[in-house]
DNA sequence: ATATAGATGTTC
DNA sequence: AACATCTATATC
């Protein structure tokens, strides 16, 4: 499978969000190869949206690759996790796109070394502090591009039943928190509750 | 099966 | 002080 060259992130946001259901997010490590199917994503358009933390073109350390170039990553540290974003949008435009979940394909047995003690099968990858762990991507990923290695995405699996909803987790976001920007793959058993 | 609380690190 | 979360524990 060919991994998606940067001209494919400057589509728009939403768009985009949409598309990347269904393709291939692939980690190389020391230890190996792992990767899964994307399933689950949330866009942040970063102006507009009270909860991007783009709002209000807010520049910061942590922003700071928002407003570059589509295509590359936005890894965010929250609490003891880490957060996989895509960025999107022109230079200067601060959007991306949250990875909430992913469905393993390969490297199980890495995956499995990483998250052990776990119940069921879906709760490896099934939210975006849990995928990053599993494919082991943390925040030397940051700033990095998602057409070259060692993180990237390739083309993936025609998907059906694509649904969109309402955005998770972000409380205190006004009237932002009510747009339908989640998208994710109906009747998958690894997307998150 | 669902619900609730508590712990965690980075940023502002 | 706020938060784009996870896990354990408790209860049905």
């Amino acid at each position: 499978m060919d991994i998606l060259p940067q001209s494919y992130y400057e589509q728009p946001t939403l768009q985009l969000a949409k598309s990347l259901l269904g393709k291939r997010l692939v980690k190389e490590t020391t230890d190996g190869l792992a990767s899964g199917w994307i399933v689950e994503t949330e866009a942040y358009i970063g102006p507009h949206d009270q909860a991007a933390h783009s709002f209000g073109n807010r520049r910061t350390k942590r922003t700071e690759v928002m407003f570059g170039p589509p295509g590359y990553v936005y890894t965010y540290v929250m609490h003891t996790h880490c957060l996989v974003n895509v960025v999107s949008g022109k230079i200067n435009q601060p959007e991306a796109i949250l990875i909430r979940a992913v469905e393993p394909y390969e490297g199980i047995h890495l995956i499995g070394k990483r998250r052990p003690n776990i119940k069921k099968e879906k709760e490896r990858t099934n939210g975006p502090g849990k995928l990053t762990k599993a494919l082991g991507i943390d925040m030397s990923d940051y700033g990095g591009a998602f057409f070259e290695r060692p993180l990237y995405i390739t083309e993936g699996k025609k998907v059906e039943g694509i649904k969109e909803g309402v955005r998770i987790g972000i409380p205190n976001s006004g009237e932002a928190k009510m747009y339908p920007w989640r998208f994710l793959l109906d009747k998958n058993k690894f997307v998150s509750k």
